[in-house]
DNA sequence: TCTGAAAGGCCATAGAT
DNA sequence: ATCTATGGCCTTTCAGA
């Protein structure tokens, strides 16, 4: 119930850069005071648009295990993507649009092929494994500035845009008419279901 | 020239998890005062493990571009590393060790074909693009405790081990006489180049 | 939703072990 | 390398607009 706008998205890139600058630096140089970007810092947790705050770790520092990158086919896609998450040396999980499992791991084991299926458990499954020499995780903000899209209409959501938090997930929108009827569609799937 | 225990990944794994937790909270669980947590953190930094503090953003939720990971065949490979890992769209760079460099990406444009060419500019390559429906980032720095190698011998590092900073590079070594070894070697290596 | 002042908490330094 | 104690900065809260 509440707008998102470049100002946030300055924020996000700010903080993605280093989370642990002063808030009344960061207000300076998007001209807010510091209270006013603790508001906001405080609202994009309570959207998830921050999932937390976190290190950046230099893992190949840390020499654990051999980087692979792994591709799976599969008819068990949900149940696999699941059981990856949360396995500890799983970084990445990657789901396909044509339905392929990709994930970036680093293995414990001299043995891949029982190290791989162990990590499967008893999902079936079809593997082929790609050994990695250089992983590098360069996230960034910038370019996102016109990139969001209304969940109704699909235009581009400025400054003008309204958020909203519909059954624990959030949607952005061009127009309160859009968060109208978006609303209303979502309601009357809700009724027949 | 410090000792790289099992502390300091214990140390890690907690500011992974939220890195603004107090350091006096820390410091209780692992048993160690806020200033000695305060100062291991300050090691860490400066060692290089600990990039910088930094937040994870719900980039699903932004809805920015279509999602995809890109494989390349190409005789550039430093150069083409290099230039992906400047591009703002691009979040994750793979080298494989079959010489094929593979990324992940959020393509901002309808034309995946232009948007990938000029993505990559002058370099030479060949490519493959697969649309990506889910993504997720997994990091966790748990079952890293014995798996530190010695840049010398290639045996795990436990708490008696030794790490020493070399030209700008971070190594972590076994014991003292693998890091001379290492050290002269080095030495001879730098002489004659 | 923002600003500005004030309170409380946290980090980093100093000095001793 | 770690501890305790302290000083100073940062975050958050609270009125007011």
């Amino acid at each position: 119930m509440r707008q998102l706008d470049e100002t946030d998205l300055e924020i996000l890139s700010l903080l993605a850069a280093d989370a642990r600058r002063p808030y009344s630096e960061i207000g300076e140089e998007i001209g807010l005071s510091g209270p006013a970007v603790s508001d906001r810092v405080t609202r994009l947790q309570e959207a998830g648009i921050i999932r937390n705050f976190t290190i950046d770790v230099d893992r190949s520092e840390l020499r654990a295990g051999v980087p692979v990158l792994i591709r799976l086919e599969t008819t068990a896609i949900d149940r696999l993507r699941d059981r990856l998450r949360e396995a500890d040396p799983v970084e990445h999980v990657f789901v396909t649009a044509e339905g392929e499992v990709w994930f970036y791991a680093r293995a414990e084991a001299r043995n891949v092929r029982t190290w791989v299926e162990s990590l499967l458990g008893e999902a079936e499954a079809t593997y082929t494994v790609t050994l990695v020499e250089e992983a590098e995780w360069t996230p960034s903000i910038d370019g996102l500035e016109f990139a969001l899209t209304c969940a109704e209409c699909g235009n581009t959501v400025d400054a003008e845009g309204e958020t909203a938090r519909i059954d624990e997930e959030v949607y952005h929108f061009c127009c309160p008419s859009c968060l109208d009827r978006f609303r209303s569609r979502y309601q009357r799937l809700e009724e027949s279901a």
